[in-house]
DNA sequence: GATGTAATAGCAATACTTTGCAGATGCCAT
DNA sequence: ATGGCATCTGCAAAGTATTGCTATTACATC
């Protein structure tokens, strides 16, 4: 099945309708590979689609977020970024330096996903972390 | 040292000055007790200082949060928390369900930190995180 | 104590995000 | 194919956060 009927079933399946908005948006960020801020989605959406307003943009990314199609995340400026969840979960490592970021392998949450679990009976999502820190090099100076 | 002291210090220390305002503002963080928004800081410091401004609010606090003198979170809410980051540093674990907000000892992500040290060179701030998820309850239903 | 310099405050403008509402639309059950 | 109803959209407005700029201020040095 194809991953635009993927998506209208997960929204169907959550009690939520699949209009053309959701689609177009959805469909941008998932094919956008990386990072994108909702002004980005809002202006690719309305080459398709003109009068996609800000607020169905915002509406949708929460949705998505809520059904872990997607992760938010501010990564240090002032726009949040959001991104596709897709089969490669990953996180970031943003350095406060320089602003240098690089992903990190999903494997180092597990430990942690899997003892919340066990001593506080909290399922976390950790879909997509944003770890703040300092870079090898800027930590030298 | 009495805390402000030492708050004073700190900010000389990385080259930033010490002014009333942001004397006033690390003051009512640090006497909070717990989260508070931008816009409470700023309703409090202008009982004491009355041309505050937000800008300045918002300047201050993301210095503290550079300082690691505190740190800034999104709850799940429209505004960001700040908190003053003490002795005891701990995260939070927030039900995307109902809301529900539980603290969390930092010992969970001693490991991670290690761990992203030895492989990455990566110093992480780990002060604070906001880990969201479902709680018990939630989960169940 | 005076001086120079870099950092900060306040203001205003702007940008980003959320919310309330009324009408429109998707979708399930006929 | 139709109807009912909950959800969704676009608009307008409000709320939240950031930025550029100039005057001012802290403070290290003299």
């Amino acid at each position: 099945m194809s991953c635009e009927v993927n998506t209208a079933t997960t929204l169907r399946e959550a009690g939520q309708k699949v209009t053309p908005q959701r689609m177009i948006i959805l469909s941008i960020l998932r094919h956008a590979n990386g990072h994108v801020t909702a002004s980005q989605v809002l202006t690719e959406a309305r080459q398709t689609y003109p009068y996609v307003d800000a607020s169905t943009v915002y509406r949708t990314l929460a949705a998505a977020k809520d059904l872990h199609l997607a992760t938010e995340t501010n990564l240090g400026h002032s726009e949040n970024q959001f991104e596709w969840v897709g089969r490669d979960r990953h996180h970031h490592m943003i350095c406060r330096g320089c602003g240098f970021v690089a992903s990190l392998d999903n494997g180092y949450l597990d430990g942690l996903a899997a003892a919340l679990l066990q001593d506080h009976a909290f399922q976390a999502d950790l879909d997509h972390f944003a770890l703040f820190g300092l870079c090898d090099g800027c930590r030298r100076q």
